[in-house]
RNA sequence: GGCUGGGUAGCUCAGCUGGUUAGAGCGCACGACUCAUAAUCGUGAGGUCGGGGGUUCGAGUCCCCCCCCAGCUACCA
């Protein structure tokens, strides 16, 4: 069985910032998740390196458009290893094989006969040699770059013929109902295709365009969706050496996107596919915005949080845990330095972390770091069906709600810990048997957790499954009643408190 | 304007096909305990479930109207 995730490519114009950081982290927790299910999994992220803003930026900068995707396409790509992503591939659009995918897959798009000569008429800067949208005209009809008066004028264009797809859209959307999850981004794609769909351009003069040449016509480049959207599909030919892939991996189970670009995963994307005669994915999963001070989290604006202060002062997996445990994966969310404080400290250090070492040092102090075997373990009905109902939501890209129901055994364990008062039954010479029972059963929660998480917290499980001799974070694993913890010795804080004030 | 979501305790939110005193987490107050990273556990505050009307023996939970917020209503990536 295969599974294939993937985060949209990151346009190189601008640099890495937390939203970039959430999505690879909601895709790696997947990835993470179908990999130690035993699946075959294939994790891509990348970068999106052609198209008119890069090269006016090049151009600003003195750089050809190639030097410049160059040079921020690296800082992306370190961006997966510092949040301990588990990426199998990175794909560049420049690469020469993920051009070549393009003109391949589109020529056969015309083959098929759904490309078409066609007038494309908008707002046109002479400066920036490009249209503009309506949306993003100035008023008096001026250039946001250049500030001069747009001409209207019209180019020919290469169209897609888009609206021959509107009943096979409105029939994929029917067959399958989770096509886009959540459902309200369902619900807002589906309508977009109700109201009808109108061709879109293919094509852009090539004059001064930065993009992948239209192979039966030189003189245009493919208008940079295009040639992005392909990117999920193109690289699987060439990610690994030797091996296409394509076969094994297409379609893909997840594109996760962000709610700014919808429309085009939601409407053109399996459009095209269809128009190829290619199979379309399985799910696009839809988040939303980071907030902060209720503003859009975005590159456009300038109010980014570095989520680089954030790793170096506590690691990547509070990083990780925070997005998405205070923000409702699909939904908008605000995001804050001090919520995340609160967070780490509440939850992670206080529920979690103090869990592993007091659980751990009751097992040192009472029974020399023995852990008791028994015959049967308490709160087996708590767990029971937890892996199944968290494997569930994560089916249904619920990464929040997953998160939640192991979060909620973690309470269920410190309770217990009250609940049976082990220091109590250690004064009592006739309780030593329950004392077994409850030190095991907390070695056993412990361990059921860190296993669960350990998509979410996937350096602090292995350290804590290290430490209890288990390390096995398999799916047969996260079955509450495994076992297989004999000594333990006191556990390091996962989570150390910081007495600073944020950065 | 139309469409899609949403408006529930100070804060962030759960509440499926309508049914006992409307729930959780955080924060706050008080209490308990001592295994633990001064962590944890318990109790409480008494919220007109956006407003109004209706259906029903009974409605956050269904219907109608209104108010407010967000998004979408096509070619910025």
């Amino acid at each position: 069985m295969s599974f294939t995730v993937t985060t949209p490519i990151y346009y190189v114009n601008g640099a890495p910032h937390l939203g970039h950081a959430y999505t690879t982290i909601a895709a790696d927790v997947l990835a993470r998740h179908h990999r130690r299910c035993g699946e075959d999994v294939f994790f891509l992220t990348g970068t999106d390196e052609h198209g008119e803003p890069v090269a006016l930026a090049a151009e600003k900068q003195g750089m050809t458009p190639q030097a410049l995707a160059d040079q921020n396409a690296e800082r992306f790509k370190a961006l997966a290893p510092q949040l301990d992503a588990s990426n199998d591939f990175f794909i560049r659009t420049t690469d020469e094989q993920h051009k070549l995918g393009v003109q391949q897959v589109l020529q056969t798009v015309k083959d098929n006969g759904f490309v078409e000569l066609g007038r494309y008429e908008g707002w046109y800067c002479p400066r920036c040699a490009d249209f503009k949208s309506e949306n993003e005209v100035e008023d008096g009809d001026r250039c946001p770059i250049h500030h001069i008066v747009l001409t209207r004028e019209s180019e020919e264009n290469w169209f897609f013929k888009l609206s021959a797809f509107q009943e096979r859209l409105e029939a994929l959307y029917a067959e399958q109902p989770d096509f886009v999850l959540p459902v309200q981004r369902r619900n807002e794609a589906l309508a977009f295709i109700q109201g009808g769909l109108q061709d879109v351009s293919l094509s852009r003069g090539a004059k001064l365009q930065w993009g992948v040449q239209v192979p039966w016509d030189p003189e245009h480049v493919f208008y940079v969706w295009f040639d992005a959207l392909l990117n999920y599909y193109t690289a699987l030919a060439y990610a690994k050496p030797g091996e296409d892939l394509t076969e094994r991996f297409w379609p893909a189970t997840f594109h996760i996107v962000g709610k700014d670009i919808l429309k085009f995963h939601c409407v053109f994307w399996p459009a095209i596919l269809m128009a190829a005669g290619l199979p379309v994915p399985q799910h696009v999963l839809v988040h939303g915005y980071l907030l902060m001070n209720d503003e859009k989290m975005s590159k456009s604006l300038g109010n980014v949080l570095d989520p680089f202060t954030i790793i170096e002062r506590f690691g990547v997996d509070p990083l990780r845990f925070y997005l998405l445990r205070d923000v409702q994966f699909g939904g908008d969310g605000e995001v804050s330095a001090e919520a995340f404080e609160q967070r780490y400290e509440s939850e992670l250090a206080n529920d979690l972390g103090n869990l592993a070492s007091r659980v751990s040092a009751m097992v040192v102090k009472y029974r020399d770091g023995a852990v008791p075997a028994v015959g049967a373990f308490d709160l087996t009905e708590d767990f029971d069906g937890l892996a199944d109902a968290v494997a569930a939501h994560l089916d249904r890209g619920e990464l929040t709600q997953a998160l939640e129901a192991i979060w909620v055994r973690v309470r269920r364990l410190n309770r217990y810990v009250e609940e049976q008062a082990p220091w109590k039954l250690a004064k009592d010479e006739a309780l030593q048997e329950q004392l077994d029972v409850a030190l095991a059963t907390l070695i056993e929660g412990l361990r059921t957790v860190m296993v669960l998480l350990a998509p979410y917290l996937p350096a602090t499980s292995a350290t804590l499954l290290e430490a209890l001799g288990a390390p096995d974070d398999s799916w047969a694993a996260a079955a509450f009643g495994t076992g297989g913890v004999t000594q333990v010795a006191k556990v390091a804080p996962l989570f150390p408190k910081h007495d600073a004030t944020p950065a």
